[in-house]
DNA sequence: TAACATTATAAGCAACTGCTTATAAAAAAG
DNA sequence: CTTTTTTATAAGCAGTTGCTTATAATGTTA
């Protein structure tokens, strides 16, 4: 998989609200899956779901202590692009016209 | 729309290859679509739905010059959005596990 | 005016995504 | 050993996405 294939599916795995908030929730601190299954209001199913697709994106990595499987984010730079999105976010609605 | 919803937006416009180049084309310069038509190996058709969702997105403007629709990007934030992911995919590649 | 160049849009359809429900697996508690 | 807790996976299906082909719209050139 070259560069531009990775860029393509961390943009992907970011590009959608359930998997944009669970990594959000994880940028601070390393969270259980039980953990975040109560802290959000979308099925156990769905969310495994979702923590696959971001495991695969590489952005998450997980790993078991005792029964529970605990997430975080693996790559430092996540917290940088979530950044630079909140700025361009920023400016998209300045430009705004109204 | 929020703030959610708009990086929703802006990273699935970039979640895809063909998008994310065309992007990238246009970051230094701004480019007819015709040029870009001669550029890419995609139609015609599928350029233009491209870079209208692109457009719907907020992250390029396009404005007429005579016969030709002239795109570039629009909001500044791009580029640095960009460098941090390129950042990033450098940091996936190292913290690859073989 | 007819043919051409440039871009956008529409229709159709295959492929992919995202959800729900149900089930599996594995470890811990009773 | 049965039940409970925690997480992952599978099947099914509705909805979305992405492509192609065809057509429209608009301005230009012969």
């Amino acid at each position: 998989m070259n560069s531009e294939d990775v860029s393509v599916k961390i943009f992907k795995a970011l590009g959608h609200p359930i998997r944009l908030q669970i990594v959000k929730s994880l940028l601070t601190e390393s969270r259980c899956v039980c953990d975040l299954n109560l802290s959000f209001d979308f099925s156990q199913a769905n969310l495994s779901q979702h923590l696959k697709i971001l495991r695969e994106a590489g952005i998450l990595e997980s790993k078991k202590i005792g029964v529970e499987m605990h997430y975080h984010v693996k790559l430092k730079g996540i917290s940088r692009l979530l950044s630079a999105m909140d700025q361009t976010v920023a400016e998209y609605f300045e430009t705004l016209d109204f």
